[in-house]
DNA sequence: GCCGGTCGTCGAAGCGCTTCGACAGTCTCA
DNA sequence: TGAGACTGTCGAAGCGCTTCGACGACCGGC
């Protein structure tokens, strides 16, 4: 079972056959009898045989490994992040392959380090923003890529998200639908804005078209993440306009906040004003009251994107953009 | 710069030495003349050469890189497990390793596959239980690995963590230097206690040892993730024990909840009740009253499971427990 | 009964790298 | 001044795998 390392060789032998009818019933690239494949591959479990990566890397030109790439910026709401993560890894398994995991501080060399060295065959890069650094280099880049999120210029680019705009228009028609008139959106924090990350300028203007398409009396606010803030904010917004009474919340790390500076503040949720969030389901449902909410359907996207990362790898088109429609939850908020 | 992929032999053409020369320039292993050498960097610096990676495996049986086991269970704070991942990266890179991501849903198999493959060198695995299924399967691996977290039988495995038991004394020493006599543990959810996860019992009995030592009272209660249950325990807790002044929050997803619970049950923190927490520094510094906390120190303890592991790789000898010491930082809470 | 095709298998040529032994050329010290 | 020890470099032998071309064996069709 264990101690040295099992060659091909040795399975061949065992087995009575030559090696490149071990490796043709491990690829199936070429018919091989049924009784021969049964004593191969009986071969390779009584031995414990595994391939030895280094070598099918080099003589494939397959590495079978992708690199994901995931900044860890500020703001960014990191079990999201990690939701996507582990959607890839198992995506990426069920098509036979593993995850290199890359951070920013290595910076763009790092991207094209894993990709010239042949340690990866391509690319799943998170957190995109409108103008990233990485995004020039993807484009020379021999190995195929798929961005989660929408840089400015996605020209050529494959990419995948959640349809941002539309989760933010899907809240104000919401919102409309159960009859609130004046509304506000807290979102993220300043810093994000001012990045320029793509989705929380994007919720922001579905958001605002919607409001003008209900004739509705809407506000967009960025919002911090720090209880304090958040209630300053609020309770401005509430003194600002007595006669709002819905609220759309994206953001993760402040929803909570956001319900805690209601409580304290005296309003109830949802009788005096009505919360919907664009957050995980699990945020939402611990909330109490639990929201109303259009989930990030983190899952989705990240086994969405390593689809069509393996499409490219084998050579397939793809679509540039894949905008992943949003679903509402109602729940007790609205 | 791009298009096909250099090789060594290109190199050693370009700079006019032989293949071996250029080998060992980059690994240093024999003595070669300073002239030389600059030749030979600056063929590789305008070629845009990059080692191939599975060639380097396959010769020199390193992969140059490891494995990060990460299982995501119910209960544990992914912002904390994402900062010791990062900071396993950012190690790793420093000895010129990268990281491969493993998620548990392959199960043990995944990490066998991995090792028997060379696709990797080493392991660091994460969250560790103490009747890990994982554990059982390192013992008969020939690649080293280290544990973040220790399980029930550590013996002959390298270990780092947290000295949970020093952090929840700590916690406890400062509560009764600050004058408070009764006080109570706020732990993890009841599914983490019942799983065995170290860090959550050791907690516990270092809060409970102290507790002795120190004469004071003290209860320690798991705590669940939802703003209604904190609220529950929580008044609960003050209506049974009224005298009760101090609490020590073992459970990052809970602590906002628990100042919220507090404020609305009109107990002032820290005038009524003192909080310490044991928490990341961005969750105590961004709750509001900021609060006193001993950190977990994610970056130290990656750093310090990534050197162990390249110790282990040299064929060094390394301590098997490696418990870094807390730190309280104190904040408006106490 | 012979020819062209398929099927199933084999042997060998790499893939790009590391590492070992060899070997000129230099230096050192008796 | 020559033996011995280094230094710096080279050539070649693999590392374990995939893949290409070759080649019997067998098939059906005429």
């Amino acid at each position: 079972m264990s101690g040295r390392t099992v060659t091909i060789a040795e399975v061949a032998r065992h087995a009575g056959v030559a090696v490149s009818t071990v490796s043709y019933v491990l690829s199936g690239k070429r018919t091989i009898s049924a009784d021969t494949r049964r004593r191969v591959l009986d071969s390779i479990s009584t031995l414990g045989y595994h391939p030895h990566a280094g070598a099918r890397s080099l003589a494939s030109k397959r590495s079978n490994v992708i690199a994901l790439v995931l900044p860890l910026r500020a703001g960014m709401h990191v079990p999201v992040l990690m939701r996507f993560a582990t959607a890839v890894v198992t995506a990426a398994r069920r098509f036979d392959h593993d995850v290199l995991l890359l951070t920013a501080d290595e910076g763009p060399e790092g991207i094209r380090r894993v990709a010239a060295s042949a340690l990866v065959d391509a690319l799943v890069l998170m957190d995109v923003e409108l103008h990233d650094r990485r995004v020039p280099l993807l484009r020379e880049l021999a190995e195929p890529s798929v961005l989660i999120g929408f840089p400015a210029e996605p020209a050529g680019l494959t990419c995948v998200d959640l349809d941002f705009a539309a989760a933010g228009a899907r809240c104000v028609a919401h919102l409309a639908e159960r009859g609130h008139r004046r509304i506000a959106l807290l979102g993220a924090p300043v810093v994000v804005y001012d990045r320029g990350t793509g989705f929380a300028r994007r919720t922001r203007e579905g958001f605002t078209e919607a409001v003008a398409a209900h004739g509705l009396d809407g506000l967009a606010l960025p919002c911090e993440e720090t209880f304090d803030e958040v209630h300053t904010t609020i309770s401005r917004l509430l003194t600002d306009r007595p006669a709002l009474s819905g609220l759309v919340v994206h953001n993760e790390s402040a929803v909570n906040h956001v319900l805690g500076a209601l409580r304290q503040l005296g309003r109830r949720v949802p009788e005096d004003v009505a919360v919907v969030a664009i957050c995980p389901d699990d945020v939402a449902e611990r909330a109490s009251p639990p929201l109303t909410s259009v989930l990030i359907p983190a899952e989705e996207v990240g086994r969405e994107a390593v689809r069509l990362v393996m499409q490219k790898l084998e050579g397939r088109e793809v679509p540039d953009a894949t905008l992943l429609p949003p679903h509402l939850a109602i729940r007790a908020s609205t």
